[in-house]
DNA sequence: TTGACACTTAGCTAAATAACTAAATATAAA
DNA sequence: TTTATATTTAGTTATTTAGCTAAGTGTCAA
């Protein structure tokens, strides 16, 4: 019942059910695209994923200096997932970041990380 | 979206979770008798059943002095129920409570009000 | 009409949590 | 080896929330 309690808590709160709307379209994003998407700082969106990682559903990947991560369904949770996925289908919060993503994934890592640390001045 | 995240906060307490597991295998329960089975006072299980209500996931029906509650699911929402009853499913706090029920729905709402304001003097 | 009573609302306290900044960690490049 | 940098952890603060008691509301019975 914890893990159950766990899930659900992970899911309610707006950013972190965001993250995984988010990474129903994108099979990875790393910990800077993220932390564009939510517009936190990356600390805060680094507990978020904690928080989701811990509930079992996402895994992370390290890859040099950047961390990707992935959604992962625990077992058993294919209905939550299907009915989560309809709720958000076509809502306001989700059509905004699907728009938000394009842009984000069209920059290359290295410019977003750039940017986040305030050298937003190369507009190349 | 915000209604999506109400019924995911709602359902991420464990004490309102254990309400709605009730709720589904009896039609109808009184607030005394969910007073009784979370064991918290009055006021906190009538809190509770507000946030349940605010979901939408029960409705409240007074008769005198007594208000029974019932399950209701929103629309669309069938496979989060079909998914959290699974879950909850011979879990330790589940069988628990499925016992704990069996012994407050076989008091009279009568002797169980009286048990809750301390008259425990009168075992019938 | 008065009193008892089931439930809700209001007001409070303690614990949980989401946000931030700063420090720590780990990796890549100079 | 030193420096830069992407992420995480620690520590702080503000907000939310679950619990309580006490007061309020509406209903029934004497």
């Amino acid at each position: 019942m914890e893990n159950t309690l766990d899930i659900l808590k992970a899911l309610s709160d707006k950013n972190r059910a965001r993250v995984i709307a988010a990474l129903g379209n994108y099979n990875e994003l790393c910990a800077c695209q993220i932390t564009e998407l939510l517009q936190v700082s990356g600390a805060t969106a680094s507990r978020h994923m904690g928080i989701l990682q811990n509930a079992g559903l996402v895994e992370s990947r390290k890859e040099g200096r950047w961390v990707y991560f992935r959604q992962t369904k625990p077992a058993g949770s294919e209905l939550l997932f299907q009915w989560l996925e309809k709720e958000y289908a076509n809502t306001a919060e989700q059509n905004a970041d699907v728009q938000a993503l394009k842009k984000i994934v069209g920059i290359t890592r290295e410019d977003l990380c750039r940017q986040q640390r305030g050298e937003e001045c190369c507009p190349k």
